[in-house]
DNA sequence: TCACTGTCAAGAGCAGTGCTCTCTGTTTTG
DNA sequence: CAAAACAGAGAGCACTGCTCTTGACAGTGA
């Protein structure tokens, strides 16, 4: 019946989510390169061989471990806005700084998704959408609030493009504002990988106050 | 004498470019993650373990690798900028154009050193200087020449950061303008970080116009 | 109750890895 | 010319991802 067949396949789903927890674990320590399935069956207690039965590859664990993070960002990013009742600009912040704490606690989930592409791994479809997230929260904050109008002419390559997004993100607002919300999207994530990675020891090291700093001016940048 | 001397010196650093030069062709293949110490040395037509006389570890190869491709893509922006002669904003958009035209020609060795750092490897203090010549190219461009005044308030935990900075680098800028220029230095990294590594897929891809807008964006940011 | 079926873990094995060691041959040096 | 320094070869260790086969077990229909 279906009662033991649940039983079953509960069983079989709280063990993939135990060999991701400790996938994750091994990850925070030797990173994705040094990811080992014969040390998360080691840790577990069973043998190599029989992860295969809940991973067909090494590179579908990554990429289940993977479309989490992107999931976990966004969610962070999401829980750090405090609502549509909050003012803009600190709903703007706010996101900036959930990102980035998500970021600062899971270095190595955060350099999975924003670093170097694994080689030989192609990003399936699935990681499309949760890898938006964080993009469409700051979005959010842009709808139904009144920005400061951006000048500045766009080429019609770039305007093309941006006119397909907005169409796409249904958002209100001319090419130059989207090419600047690009821009902050941009400066969000390459901020938050140069702390991480260590570009900006030697230069602005703690990066606290320069990433609020670049917050704040990137919210003006797009007009908020 | 110094001429025999010279003779097996020569050989051995010939060799050792060879090494290097078939490694940063691996590299390009299979990345960071999959370049085999065996694969090269039996492209070469030796045993793996001759290579450790010219390398005491795969390590101490990347390390040689990176401070080599900081070098390259530094070298990038430097010989893209057409000089004082030429006009600040089109030096600006030359050097970005240049270090992206690098990044994209050496998508590899660009992951090398600006993606996910190696677990358990610490960059060296060698790879400081080289890492910083593209940042100096921008910076060169900003001194003897006008700028306009960008306005704003600079809390002083970064201030004090800029303050070194500026002392540093020998330029003579406020802290709003230092601030600034650290975020283009971020935007220009983050660009391509996110062009290459595929964050863009999908939204502005290709990234050529919104590359191009994006200089000349932050070339205004900074008062250039 | 009994045979059948699908699931699971185990174990051996393959081809590959970084790295160390010892051995031999060559080149350079005193 | 003998001694010392150096170069490459080869074997070997402990490890990796992954495949294939084998034996044990749980649930099901006759």
């Amino acid at each position: 019946m279906t009662a033991t067949r649940t039983a079953r396949e509960r069983a079989r789903a709280e063990l993939t989510q135990e060999i991701k927890d400790e996938a994750r674990r091994q990850l925070a320590e030797v990173g994705a390169h040094g990811l080992s399935l014969r040390a998360v069956a080691r840790e577990l207690g069973m043998v190599s061989s029989a992860l295969y039965r809940y991973f067909p590859s090494r590179d579908k664990l990554l990429t289940e471990l993977i479309v989490d993070a992107y999931n976990a960002i966004g969610e962070a990013a999401e829980q750090a806005d405090p609502g549509p009742d909050a003012a803009p600009r600190d709903r703007w912040l706010a996101i900036w700084q959930g990102t980035r704490g998500w970021a600062r606690a899971h270095p190595h989930e955060y350099a999975l998704i924003y670093g170097s592409p694994i080689p030989g791994y192609a990003a399936p479809q699935d990681t499309v959408v949760p890898a938006a997230r964080v993009a469409l929260a700051l979005v959010k904050v842009l709808t139904h609030t009144e920005l400061r109008e951006v000048d500045g002419e766009v080429p019609p390559e770039l305007r093309a493009q941006t006119e397909v997004l907005t169409k796409a993100l249904g958002i209100i607002a001319g090419p130059e504002t989207t090419a600047r919300l690009l821009m902050a999207w941009t400066q969000l994530f390459g901020a938050i990988s140069f702390e991480l990675f260590g570009q900006y020891v030697g230069s602005v090291d703690p990066a606290d106050a320069f990433f609020a700093h670049s917050a704040k001016r990137m919210a003006e940048f797009v007009g908020l």
